[in-house]
Formats: structure tokens, sequence, C-alpha cells
DNA sequence: GTGGTCTAGACCACC
DNA sequence: GTGGTCTAGACCACA
């Protein structure tokens, strides 16, 4: 089985989001290992190198951690560190373009409010 | 002075989204010309090729409309395909990421609220 | 002319030792565009992939930005990231590490200062 | 209770340089037996490849001898060849390499003398 | 077995 | 022309 990837972003980075779901998710805990390059690249689909670069990313974004010649575990305070990087993005990038945009088309606050409640359960 | 860019998203396309909401505030009214391609180039600091690219781009979107040796110029019906481009654009692929994401960060329809009020002004 | 490589680190981290000696001598000032990806590849008798890794460390540490299209250009602080860099890198990691070394040997402060007057020039 | 590893240089070079400080600051003296492989391995919590590693180097550079079946041991010359094994090194790759980069920082060999009056105790 | 580096070469979006 | 991504595959050091 190998994942299905949109044509608008980088692999390497939509294969980060998956691994950075997946341990806010529970599949993989803090301080547990995540599946080797090799692995991962086979059960994507992808070329081993393009998982590199996806581990590289998160390693420098300290979500996981390398110990020399056994694998990539998931950073202890991996959790807090996701949350703390993606809401950063989110309120500094996101929703300012987010309201610019409704403003523009006229979509208001209360219009939201049907779509959140879809996804309620 | 030129334009500020992003590194995240191409830069003609950050010019479409410029010329567009300028069409909607009202700075480029529908049938009235638009900045030539080099004149453009030069206001925003960048190639006139890559405005080159803007143009084409929004002329077959059918908002702008060129007329040989004259210029570009805002279709009559610019904002109707915009509003409806957009807000397909918006209820389609923006909004089902959005709550996605705000749910992974344990972000609340509520906790919004006051983003929006900033912006009523 | 290709450059000289050592074998005890890997070469896309001695051409970014490289490029930022040059910029410390002025071959490169502050603003000014570095060789691009397949050029300075070329002159090192490198795989463009290597420059490429070597460029973007050098912008993860905000000593090289990037003009989408462009090239590569020196930032106008790179001077003092720099500095900044090997020096906290030098007083944290390798004083110390020297000093143990030198009272191991029975290597004494003073014995240095022949090697320091010889390249006073 | 586990060793700190750098990550910037392998493990089994950083036992190495451990054993040897022991060998000169008179923990294990020249003659005597050193930890198993296992033990050392249990001590410092790595592999037992990695312990055979370092202890295959330090054998190779003659710092210490293997009795079959009974266990390596300091050689009885090991503080000479240590010294000489340094020295070498130090003078010639080292130094040079420090002078270098403390040239290019702007660090003069006065600026040293504190760190060194620190370690004197 | 693990990851890290490097090459060669392709294809793409962008300026 | 520029950089960015991806693949395929080799070789290495390390645990």
């Amino acid at each position: 089985m190998s994942m299905e990837f949109k044509n608008t972003k980088s692999i390497y980075l939509q294969i980060a989001d998956n691994m950075v779901e997946r341990m806010m998710d529970g599949t993989h805990p803090p301080g547990e290992k995540i599946p080797s390059v090799r692995e991962c690249a086979a059960t994507m689909g992808v070329n081993p190198n393009t998982i590199l670069r996806t581990y590289n990313d998160l390693q420098m974004k300290q979500i996981i951690e390398n110990r020399r010649g056994i694998g990539y575990f998931v950073a202890p305070d991996a959790r807090d560190k996701i949350i703390q990087w993606k809401k950063e993005e989110f309120f500094k990038n996101e929703l300012p373009e987010l309201i610019r945009q409704m403003i523009m088309l006229g979509i208001k606050y209360e219009d939201l409010k049907p779509y959140f409640e879809q996804y309620k359960s």
C-alpha cells in the first residue's frame, strides 16, 4: 500500500504532516521508535532519500531524535513541539489570510458554524 | 516601493491575489484598465515575465481581458467570477483542511470569534 | 579546477566552511549573489545536489538567502551570524576539549605562543 | 549509569577517548586489566560491538593488549604511546586549524589566558 | 540492521 | 537561466 499524494505540496512535506498526525493521535507515542527510513520508504512507496528528507526536517524541528545506527525516535516532548509549531503557524500565517479572504467574499463568522458542528462527533 | 513576498507561495500567484483584492475593494473597477505589464513589474520590483504569468492566469480565469496593443482590462463581470472562483476554493479546499487542523490543535469554533471582531472595523 | 576534500568531514560541510571563509574575507560581501548551484558544482567538481545541501544548510543558519528563480545571496548580516555561530561553537565545544587535552598532554598555555607568532604576518 | 555522547563524533571513538583519559589519570594503570567488553558495554549503555570496536582501535595503537580468554590489559608503555599519538595529532591537525579559526574570529592568543587559569586547580 | 553521503540524471515551477 | 524535488543506486561508517 502506497500513500496518496497531492500535487500541490512536496511529497516529503506531506509525509512529515502524516507522521506528525500519527504522533498526535498516539500511533507513535513519545520516546518510541518510528519506522526506519527504508521501511517507511517501502510502506509509502517512495524513495528512501525522500523519507530521509522528511526525517531530517522533523529532526531539525526537534520533533524526532536520532540514535546513531539504531533509528529515529519520537522526542519526549514531541507533542508540545508540534502544537507550539502548528499553533504559531496557524495564528500567524493561516488565520489572518483566512479572515482577509472571508471578508472579501462576504462570509461571516457565523456562516462557519454548521461546518464545525458537522465535525463535533 | 516593491512588494513583499512570502517564500511559501509563488510570486506570480501572490501578485494575482493582490490584483484580485484591488478589484474587489474598488481600486480597479470592472471595465477599467489595469497597469501595463512593464509598469506593474516596475512597481512590484519583479521581472516582467512574472507579471505576464499573473495576467495570463487571470485572463484564463476570465477576470481580466486583453485588448491587443492597448493593455489589460478588468472584465465587466470580474467580481462575480472572482467570488465564484474563490468561494468554491474556500469551501472545497481550505475550510475542511482548516477544521481538521483546528481539531488537532484543540482550537474551538468559539476561539476564532475575537479574531473576527478585531477586523470588524 | 576542483576543490580538494578531506576524508574526515562530509564534502557539503567542507564546502560550507569554504563559502563562509570567502564571506569573511570579502570575496562574497553581504548582499551579493553567490555562484549558482550548478556553477558552483562545476567549479568544485561535485554534484549539484551536494551544493544544494550546502546552500540549504547555510540558508537555515540565515547566512545566505534565496530569491526565487534568481539565486542565493549573502545575507546582509551574514558576518554577524557567522561570527556568532562560530564563536559559540568555539567557546562551548572546542576550547574546553582543547584545554582538557592539553592538560592531559602536559602542554602549557605558554607553549602555544610560538605557533601564534608564526601567523602574526 | 550510561555515558553521554555527542552526535558529532562516533560513539566508539568517544569511548576510546574516555578510556585513554582514565589511563592517563591513573584509573587504569599500565599492566592492569580493563573492564571486559560486556561489562563495559553494560556500564556505558551501548552495544557490545561498539566496545569491541573501541578495544580493537586501542589495540591497534598498541595502547591495550589482548590475552585470549582472559581479557584486555593496559600496555606497559601505554602512557608513552598515548602521549606520542595525541601530541602528534595535536600539533599536526588540531593546532593549525585552531589558529586559523581564531584569526578568522578575531580571537587573540592572550584571550585564551583566562580559560587556562580557570583549569589550573 | 541503522542512517549518511554522494552521484547521475530527470522533471518541474518559476523568473 | 534559477532552484526544488524525486528517483535509482552505490558506498560508507556505525551499532
